[in-house]
DNA sequence: ACCTCGACGTTATACGTAAAACCTCGGATG
DNA sequence: CATCCGAGGTTTTACGTATAACGTCGAGGT
């Protein structure tokens, strides 16, 4: 038990290094940073390595990024991350920012739109970089100082100054799902779609109806809700308490949307899927966590994360971004089967 | 369209902002400080922001953080982001940061145990302290420099040279949630423990073994599992797959093995709560996706965040950190009711 | 008329690092 | 023997900011 008032010894210096090893400062940092083959003898190198490690001397990385200009620092602006989606995707930045000794910061903005006022600068980092998720580009450029390089993840590629886009095939997505439905003979759906309104779920809307378009007896209604289980059902029983021919189908943009939609069947009795299929979108924890498990597409979240880093240090090394959008596979499991028979044609 | 290879404009100065003022820098860095009032005249100072303005001006941080030896940037360290409770924690933690313009910035780790040997100078970022959720307290101080102010949530109070503790009343809500059983008259339990070993589940055990223990005739039955659905379910599974009589209730340390262990009765044929009893911990959004939806205990993942980060500003003015613990609640769902008829006495 | 004293700024400096430019010296070279 | 050269360093500078220390100038007191 030290006492907790004594003032922080002060943290060594390359300097001080330099003075315990006999050497400048000039000598310090040239081992420390790899530059040495060639300036500085082994023995010298290895005498500098030693007392450095000896001191615990780790170099003050405010005065390196300084100096260099670079930070080798990124940032990540996600909508929410308490989405494993979300999660999943930093934890994918993370990595691969980790393997070339890049730091990822956060910025979170609370609505699913995008923060609101407050610049990056509250991200309280000197920044290489962005990698924006999600968003809507107006959003952005708001924030946007247009000074950092920017790559965009799952987000519209036309329109921004983007330096590179990493996309998820999300358009193939809903259309594999939506056809999985028509071919075990559904008609009539529900689109529970979220109410965000972003260029990904447009994408899925979009996708839903050109897919069912090409059926021509099928029908498609949209009803929207934000993004928790609670809302899902709630716009789920509505949409289910038609009078008429009940909807056979719903296809939601997202599986806690789904989760609840599941909810809302069992509310009213209906069982899943023997009188109602439900589909969901991303194959999170909850996709197999709920009973039945949820048929759903499985978006590689890490693998976004990753190419997104990847992307930006190819950017910032003034490398060419390979671009491509990643795909994404159908996973059928429980919560789909064919409608019921009085439903079938 | 711009050009994507122009070597970027250079961020203007405060040198630049003072050129253009007709001031000189100091001037410049005493206005926007705000420690002008008596040595800058307003004239002069409303003219120098004018100018910060229209150049777009933004202060260097890697240079401020250097002079100023601080950069109000704090590490919170927590074992997976993708798990909700710590993506909560985070958001908690930020919020309260960056109302008092702290940035924080994140270490995860891979497996739940906290870093094997990167040290924290992977976070890239210079930091004010460190902020440590839920770990093993030697895992961290093999990274923890012992430089930086050290703020501890939920881990053991004892044996760590933290400046502060946030923790929850982790023990409380076992007893909670034991008695809540014991009151419906289950006697025969098993715990379905995590498999990390840190101090809030060692809590976990050994609260529910005390609460049971006072009832002459209850029994207690321990199985580990990693956290995931799966892995919760297939050692419920093998719980539940006795000879002789079968355990009423299931107590988990968490709410996703609750959900594999509400699968695995599934599987077996028996129905919640009629047949057995599950109970999570957390209350994440899983305990009311599933169904039924969980009893659990609803622990207030993002006040422990916010006091987190309280605790280690209160730290770095100087001041005490206010102690206590949070106390968390019993929420009673569909996943619990009185045990089968066959199972009372 | 001289000193004092605020009000209003300016000059100078330090933070710790990276790296360009510069020294020094012993041996090989013409 | 003068010269070049490379190995093995050192000296110096710059990065952009915050702030301590130091002018300057006009008004007010004596």
């Amino acid at each position: 038990m030290t006492d907790p008032h004594q003032p922080a010894p002060p943290r060594p210096t390359s300097r001080d290094v330099a003075r315990a090893a006999g050497v400048s400062q000039a000598t310090v940092s040239l081992v420390l940073g790899g530059k040495w083959p060639g300036r500085v003898s082994e023995a010298t190198a290895q005498r500098v390595r030693d007392h450095a490690a000896e001191l615990g001397y780790r170099p003050n990385l405010a005065a390196r990024n300084l100096r260099l200009g670079r930070t080798r620092t990124a940032l990540l602006v996600v909508p929410a991350l308490t989405n494993e989606f979300f999660a999943r995707v930093y934890t994918g930045a993370a990595a691969v920012a980790a393997e070339h000794d890049f730091g990822v910061v956060l910025y979170p903005s609370p609505d699913g739109t995008g923060p609101a006022r407050a610049p990056f600068a509250s991200a309280r980092a000197a920044l290489d970089g962005v990698i924006a998720s999600s968003m809507a580009s107006d959003a952005l450029s708001a924030l946007h100082g247009a000074d950092l390089p920017l790559v965009m993840l799952d987000s519209d590629p036309a329109g921004t100054d983007a330096a590179a886009h990493v996309n998820l095939d999300i358009a193939d997505g809903m259309r594999q799902v939506t056809e999985h439905l028509l071919g075990l003979g559904h008609r009539r759906f529900v689109h529970l779609a979220s109410a965000v309104d972003t260029w990904t779920f447009a994408v899925r809307a979009q996708s839903v109806r050109e897919a069912a378009g090409r059926v021509p007896d099928a029908t498609v209604r949209t009803v929207r809700a934000p993004l928790d289980v609670r809302a899902g059902r709630e716009a789920a029983e509505q949409a289910l308490a038609v009078t008429g021919e009940r909807p056979t189908a719903i296809v939601c943009d997202d599986d806690i949307l789904a989760a609840g939609a599941c909810k809302a069947a069992r509310r009213l009795g209906l069982r899943v899927p023997d009188d109602l299929s439900v589909t969901g979108f991303d194959d999170l924890a909850l996709a197999t966590a709920v009973e039945p498990e949820l048929t759903t597409v499985r978006l590689p979240a890490e693998q976004v994360g990753e190419r997104g880093m990847e992307a930006l240090l190819a950017v910032l090394e003034g490398r060419p971004a390979e671009p491509g959008s990643l795909p994404v596979r159908l996973v059928v499991r429980g919560s789909t089967a064919p409608p019921p028979a009085a439903s079938r044609t």
